[in-house]
DNA sequence: TATTGTTATACTCTATAACTATA
DNA sequence: TATAGTTATAGAGTATAACAATA
C-alpha cells in the first residue's frame, strides 16, 4: 500500500485507488479542466468564474448576508467585498441593507444581472455535459450525487460554517 | 431549468443535477477539503503539496525530464525550477543529466527523499480513508475510477499535453 | 528553428490586521 | 465584547518574456 512497485499490482479490479495522493491529482485535474472551459462560458463577466459563481448563489440559494454567500463559496469575506464592487460597478447586483440587522446587507440580483446569469448559464450547462460526455447518464448522475454529498460532508466539517441549510433540504 | 423558483422542483429523482455551475462548486469544495487535510498530512515537507506530489510522481510515475513532470501535474516548468530547489536542497531529489538528450534533466529521488514520501503517503493514504468514510466501498471505488477517468480525458484534451502513458497502461 | 531548463519581472491572488458601524 | 462589512498592506502564487545550451 505505501507503494512500491512502479505499475505493478493493480490487483482484479479496474479500480485499484493505489497511490495514496492519487486520488487529489485527479481531483485537481477535473477541476483545472472544469475551470478552463468555465473560464471560456462566462466570457466578459466581471470577476470570472467567481463573478458568476456570486450571481448563481444569490439567484438560487439566497443566502442572507455577504457572510453566508462567501462561506459558501469558500471566498473570504474581504475579497467578497472587491467582488461585489465589480458586480455593482456593472449594475449585476444591489447591496439592500438587512431589514433585520443593520450591520448585514443582503445582495440581490437586478433585472440586468438575471439576464446576464441566465444565458452564461445555458453556457456552462453545455460544458459541464461536454465535460461528462464520456459518461452515460446514470454515471454521471452518481457522479454527481456522490461528489455533492462530499462537498457537504466538507462544508459542515469547517468548524464555524454552517450555510448549508438550502441545499440540505434541497435533497 | 433557468430557475426562477428558489429552492422547489427536484423532481423525483434524488440526483436533480438541477443548477449550472454546481458540479464546479462541489468539485472545488471537496477539492479544498481535500487540500486542508493535505497540507497537515504533509507537514514540513518542503513545497507542502506540491512538493509531496513531486515526490509521488516521481517514484510512482518516473517521468522522463522536467517538463513531462510538471505537465502531469499541471505545474508550469519556471514554477518547477523553483521547487525542485528546495527539494535538492533538501537532498529529496537529484538533477541528474539526461543520457539522451544533453538539455534535459531527469529528476531522482534520494533514499532520504523516499523515506519521507513513504513516510507522508502512510499519512496521505489516512486522510483520504477520512474523507471517503462516507462512501461504502463500492461507492468510492467508482468514484475513483470515474474521476480518474475525467482526469484523463481532460490531460489528453490539453493540446501538447501528452504525459499520459504511464497511468494509461495501468488501467 | 524548436525545445529544455533557468532567471527576472510584473501581475494577480490571498491572508492578515486594522478600522467603522452596529449588535 | 463580538460580528458584518470595508480598507490597506504584505506575502505567496502565477504568468510572461528573455536567456543559454542543446536538438
Amino acid at each position: 500500500m505505501t507503494g512500491e512497485a512502479k505499475m505493478s499490482g493493480n490487483d482484479g479490479a479496474t479500480a485499484g485507488a493505489m497511490i495514496p495522493g492519487d486520488f487529489g491529482w485527479a481531483l485537481a485535474t477535473v477541476l483545472r479542466g472544469y475551470q478552463l472551459k468555465f473560464d471560456e462560458a462566462v466570457g466578459t463577466l466581471p470577476g470570472g468564474v467567481r463573478g458568476f459563481q456570486v450571481l448563481s448563489t444569490v439567484v438560487h440559494r439566497d443566502p442572507e448576508n455577504q457572510q453566508a454567500l462567501g462561506s459558501h463559496l469558500g471566498i473570504d469575506r474581504t475579497v467578497l467585498t472587491y467582488l461585489l464592487d465589480e458586480l455593482v460597478e456593472e449594475s449585476l447586483v444591489e447591496r439592500v441593507p438587512s431589514p433585520s440587522d443593520r450591520r448585514a446587507r443582503k445582495i440581490v440580483i437586478t433585472d440586468n444581472g438575471r439576464q446576464v446569469l441566465e444565458s452564461a448559464e445555458e453556457r456552462v450547462a453545455g460544458f459541464e455535459a461536454e465535460l461528462l460526455e464520456s459518461l452515460d447518464e446514470d454515471a454521471a448522475r452518481e457522479l454527481f450525487v456522490t461528489i455533492r454529498g462530499l462537498a457537504m460532508d466538507v462544508h459542515r466539517s469547517r468548524p464555524g460554517v454552517s450555510a448549508c441549510e438550502a441545499i440540505d433540504h434541497l435533497i
